[in-house]
DNA sequence: ACTTAAACTGGC
DNA sequence: CCAGTTTAAGTT
């Protein structure tokens, strides 16, 4: 009888493979290797785990299974070493899913045999802007008669200047006939370049290092002294100076010490700054890990911290399976930041995998934010991570002054909308342009552009679903039951609760106040601009938008060219709100607040103060100080109020209470599960079927529970729904979505893994079932 | 996920 | 009645 081995392979299933190990490969196996198995007529790439169970060797029927034997061990190292491995197990437990899968993701493509080929050297073709014409008048004339060279122009200079002509031509449809008008009168040309595939290679990092402030000191004497395993939160207002506190403690904790680190930042092509600061600090022992590497590259950096090479590893939520040994720190910056939950399967959330592999390595793991998550504040509350705060400004900077323009008035100003004609019908459509540029907002970007100083105007989430709100007292109709926004849908014309289905109809007055009400829905930023340049012809204005630009990195460009101060507004959405720090802005402006907050969603609230208060944030970092001036119609809305004051624990403490009931995260632990399909009606009746299914396996835990264990691990499982996903429909897939809570997260993951692992998906219409633990949007 | 076998559909 | 299509079962 020779050795079994336990294996773990990238297939949607939860369960292991056991294979025989021929006497050859005994001796080279430790768990973690990669191992080739013979699978069905081929082969497939696995993780070695440990020895395996004969018990496992049997069949549904009954009868014994015969164990296909080991192909290979490919390397001599495990490629998934212990503390990563461990890692994985706790994710593929804790978020439902498949091991194997989780180990796929953890490793770099070029390691799981999904690498694609590349060409050593990229080229693409590139339009850049020849010759600017500044002021648009002069632009009237050139492109009187040509309105489509002029569209391609400005969409050029809004790019920094310059362009794929594939991605022109492809994804923005320009025809070749424009681009080459362009080129032939001397605005453009069209050149060869190699594609950087490292836009970080050529960044120099800035080495200005300031010294820290007493407050500093003390939140890095404090972390630096850390229990091993100890998670700390830090709390420290925009502009307080957290970057420097991250490079102090590494300094420690690392550097001096011999040991390595993790940084953890939101999205990489974002924040370039605060990447730059890190490779100026630690320089070649630095891995920057981003997107835009090739798989080559990927590996090179993963090997390069595998040997030991570098011993710090900088990046996105990847970046948390980095291959490091004796990991002394782990730093998440902007740790409510969404985009450390994983959108796809695996759906972990990289903060709390940081927490978790902190604990496990007996390093010191810091949560950063200057609006920290309700769950990390309510864990810091509880004492299981340790608050750091640092409360003021560095460089004794004060907090930019933030006024509210209500809406509500001056609804007579030019372009807040007719109302004559809204009034005469009870739910007018809003004109898209109404309240865009109050007489305030406008007067204080005249000043600025007067002064030559920078502003920054915030357009929030553009509104993919409409609500209806009250046009005098700001009310926006909720769900009774779910307390969330109801959306407006028309035919037929009802407000619908996008959680429980729940529906009611459009109301034409407001229940508060009986005034009149408005449907409303999010504008673009392409409309504002236009706006901008009517009113401003000679302003410079730059717009930052996903829908701007193909090539992300084009971000970092732009955000260049307003540190150079080539730009006198910065246009965009949420993107342009994270860690920027340009001290020539002194204004920043909310444009509408209330869309933000009133998306169908219970965390919509909370994001939109941390929207408001780290864009704000963006105001008055240099000396001139700075103005934050925030449109919207519900001024006494917590996530408005306490962002004027700057008040996190204000806000935080009426969020929560509001998060009680009914219950939502932090108060307890939730589940999103979506259902999905190319046919709406299946879709919706395997939603149905699916939600009593877990209805009855609560009910049965609840009964156990009870009467077995008398503990309350099986009790308080709810399920709630199931109702349309809000994004009804995405890549021609309709989606259906219920929720389901529980007060103890070990409830929760014994029911969703019970589920998982035997509720039967009818495989036909393309039906799929995701399940997506402590979602972080429910969209 | 992917492959294979069994169970349906529809044109004639 | 058979080919093409959908659904169910199984991977060690």
């Amino acid at each position: 009888m020779s050795a079994l081995a336990e294996v773990a392979l990238p297939l949607p299933l939860f369960r292991t493979w056991t294979y025989a190990v021929p006497p050859a490969l005994a001796p080279r196996l430790a768990p973690g290797q990669r191992v080739v198995v013979p699978l069905r007529t081929g082969t497939e790439l696995g993780i070695y785990l440990g020895p395996g169970d004969p018990a496992t060797l049997v069949g549904r029927t009954g009868k014994p299974v015969v164990p296909k034997a080991l192909v290979a061990v490919p390397d001599a190292e495990p490629a998934v070493t212990g503390a990563v491995l461990a890692l994985c197990r706790w994710i593929a437990e804790y978020y439902v899913v498949p091991l194997g899968l989780v180990l796929r993701s953890a490793l770099p493509s070029a390691l799981t045999g999904a690498a694609q080929p590349q060409p050593a050297v990229k080229t693409q073709r590139v339009v850049t802007l020849a010759r600017r014409v500044e002021s648009l008048l002069h632009r009237e004339r050139v492109f009187a008669r040509a309105p489509q060279q002029r569209a391609l122009y400005e969409l050029l200079e809004n790019q920094g200047g310059r362009a794929g002509v594939a991605h022109l031509l492809e994804h923005l449809k320009f025809s070749p006939g424009v681009l080459k008008g362009l080129v032939a009168r001397g605005f453009a040309e069209v050149t060869d370049e190699t594609v950087a595939r490292d836009p970080f290679a050529g960044r120099a990092g800035q080495n200005a290092r300031h010294r820290p402030s007493p407050a500093q000191r003390a939140a890095i004497e404090r972390m630096a002294a850390g229990a091993p395993g100890e998670t700390f939160l830090l709390h420290g207002v925009t502009g307080s100076g957290k970057t420097l506190v991250y490079i102090e403690l590494l300094e420690r904790v690392v550097a001096a010490r011999g040991r390595s680190a993790i940084v953890l930042v939101p999205e990489i092509a974002l924040t370039p700054q605060t990447v730059d600061r890190f490779r100026a600090a630690f320089g070649d022992t630095v891995a920057v890990l981003h997107s835009a590497l090739s798989d080559g590259e990927r590996y090179d950096a993963w090997l390069a911290l595998r040997r030991g090479e570098k011993r710090i590893a900088v990046g996105a939520r990847s970046a948390v399976f980095a291959p490091l040994d004796d990991v002394g720190a782990i730093i998440v910056d902007e740790e409510h930041e969404g985009s450390y939950k994983q959108g796809e399967s695996p759906r972990y959330h990289a903060r709390e995998v940081a927490v978790m592999r902190a604990r496990a390595a007996g390093a010191v793991c810091v949560l950063g934010s200057a609006t920290p998550s309700l769950e990390s504040w309510v864990n810091a509350g509880a004492g299981k991570y340790t608050l750091v705060s640092l409360p003021d400004r560095a460089g004794g900077a004060r907090l930019p002054d933030v006024r509210v323009v209500d809406l509500r008035e001056g609804l007579a100003a030019p372009n807040a909308e007719g109302g004559a004609r809204a009034a005469a019908r009870p739910l007018a459509p809003v004109n898209p342009l109404a309240g865009v540029l109050t007489p305030p907002l406008e007067r204080a970007l005249d000043a600025r552009l007067d002064r030559g100083e920078q502003s920054i105007l915030l357009l929030n989430r553009r509104g993919y679903s409409a609500f209806v709100q009250c046009r005098d007292c700001g009310d926006v109709a909720t769900c009774p039951d779910c307390s969330i926004s109801l959306t407006f849908h028309r035919a037929p014309e009802r407000l619908v609760c996008h959680y429980c289905q729940h529906h009611e109809p459009v109301r034409e007055r407001c229940a508060r106040c009986r005034g009149q009400t408005l449907r409303q829905r999010g504008l673009g930023t392409q409309q504002v601009e236009r706006l901008l340049a009517e009113r401003w012809p000679a302003a410079r204005v730059a717009r930052m938008d996903v829908d701007t630009t193909g090539a992300k990195w084009a971000h970092a460009e732009i955000l260049d060219r307003v540190g150079r101060g080539e730009v006198d507004v910065l246009l965009g959405t949420q993107m342009i709100a994270k860690g920027l720090d340009f001290p020539n802005v002194t204004l920043v402006g909310v444009i509408d607040a209330d869309t933000g907050i009133n998306l169908p969603d219970f965390r919509a609230s909370e994001r939109c103060f941390q929207l408001l208060s780290q864009v704000a944030g963006r105001a008055g970092r240099g000396p001139k100080g700075g103005e934050v001036l925030i449109q919207t119609r519900v001024p006494t809305h917590h996530a408005v109020r306490y962002a004027l004051t700057h008040d996190y624990a204000a806000f935080v403490a009426e969020e929560l209470a509001g998060r009680r009931e009914p219950p939502y995260p932090p108060t307890v632990r939730l589940a999103n599960v979506v259902v999905s399909g190319t046919r709406e009606g299946p879709v919706a009746e395997c939603a149905d079927v699916a939600a009593a299914w877990v209805r009855g396996l609560a009910r049965r835990m609840a009964r156990g529970a009870s009467t077995a264990t008398a503990g309350s691990d099986g009790t308080g499982v709810v399920v709630v729904g199931p109702a349309p996903c809000p994004v009804e429909r995405i890549k021609q897939r309709w989606r259906w979505h219920f929720l389901v809570r529980a007060d103890q997260p070990a409830a929760l993951t014994r029911a969703l893994r019970y589920f998982a692992e035997r509720f039967p998906v009818p495989k036909r219409d393309g039906l799929r079932v995701a399940i997506d633990r402590d979602p972080v949007a429910l969209l």
